[in-house]
DNA sequence: GTACATTTTGACCATTCAGTCAAGTTTTTG
DNA sequence: CAAAAACTTGACTGAATGGTCAAAATGTAC
């Protein structure tokens, strides 16, 4: 006996395909899955990917979960969007470190910006440290391709300019490390400094304050000067 | 009519209540709970709280889920007291900063250790990183008095070394906050390190290398020295 | 405006997983 | 060595949750 159902096999039946690439999006899918996104880089950064429901983010996405599963199959379809948009633009100023400027003031527009980020963007920089923490089981291979070819390609320009002169004679991967690890600390980390500096970490100028102090040990370090 | 049972109403049932303090406990006590901490540790550290499940870490400790609910009643019993015997030990090296000693020296034997540390025991650093991740839900109290009180005093050490002049001219909770962020990032990203690195990282040279490195960034600064 | 494609949803299913329980086994104690 | 205490476990249970499905509602193109 055949299985009760209506579809008949063979027969095509006309379901909606949800495009993958950018192009050939409706208004409707280019809404609601910018709404998804949003709100799962909010509950990914705050719970991780285990820690979040799909009921939550649809929830906070306004939407129902069958609706979502519509236009994201599987959680896990959900959160590499969210990844991969989001590592886009967290590298963006690392590649913008121009070989022909000024070393000093290339290094210090670089840390300053990703001390801005931290401050403005912290939801990006938790989703990738827990990625990283985990074991970056989703981003691992862009780790080891695409980041790792960005790196080694920056660290030849420090390696330049340490040879030129013109920076200290630091490992640059390490540089790269220390400054990474240093200005993401501030967006990963924001619980415990909030902990221990108390709310005046919402005060205007403590961004300002904190990135000068983040600028003034990697770029003179701590022993006396002068 | 009643629920079929042997259990009378009112008889006191003998049941094993298991010490919560370290006193008073059984041979087969202190080892079962040391295995259940250290494999806690293990899973904990590296697939989070929800990523980790009561069997993988039974199993990881040689024993049975009931086994042991019966020396944790609760997940979350276990997890607490695996970050309670991690932090104390995490932060000794910072109790152990010396207000008499010399400045200079001290901050290096503080960043040699927490060096040393993120490489031997990177479990501990994950298991802390993603606690504060994700919030802080268990530590959250800690942090704003016991570790808000010592950071508060080696702030003020640091300070008086500043204005003896016998450190730059840093915000001392900058300091700290830097010196954490970039020794815990060689444990908390290792993943990240490992992928740009490559397999170097395992060679021998590899841990004092990286902190000779963030020893001269910290404190000599990027600029070239004359 | 009508036919077709797209979007939305309530009801449901299967699995995973924290925690229970009662009955057993082993260890300790007097 | 016998009784009590401590320890161990197989078999469950209930709640949470990822994912399905068929049908209804809405939007779009001609």
């Amino acid at each position: 006996m055949d299985v009760p159902t209506t579809r008949r096999p063979g027969v095509a039946v006309p379901r909606a395909d949800i495009p993958r690439a950018k192009e050939k999006r409706t208004r409707i899918q280019a809404i609601n899955r910018g709404l998804i996104v949003d709100a799962a880089l909010e509950m990914f950064s705050t719970y991780g990917f285990r820690g979040t429901t799909i009921d939550q983010i649809a929830e906070r996405a306004g939407m129902s979960k069958p609706n979502l599963l519509y236009y994201f199959p599987k959680k896990e379809d959900i959160y590499v969007t969210v990844l991969e948009e989001t590592l886009e633009e967290w590298l963006d100023p690392f590649a913008a470190l121009d070989p022909e400027g000024d070393p000093i003031e290339e290094l210090r527009k670089y840390i300053s910006i990703k001390m801005e980020m931290s401050a403005s963007r912290p939801e990006a920089s938790r989703l990738f440290a827990n990625e990283i923490l985990h074991g970056a089981p989703m981003i691992g291979r862009f780790l080891q391709t695409n980041l790792r070819n960005m790196v080694h390609e920056k660290a030849a320009v420090l390696r330049r300019w340490v040879s030129e002169g013109r920076l200290a004679p630091i490992d640059p991967y390490h540089l790269i490390f220390t400054i990474w690890a240093t200005t993401q600390h501030y967006a990963d980390f924001d619980v415990q400094i909030r902990a221990v500096l108390g709310p005046q970490v919402d005060q205007p100028g403590h961004r300002e304050q904190a990135a000068q102090a983040v600028l003034s040990i990697l770029l003179n370090g701590i022993r006396p000067r002068g």
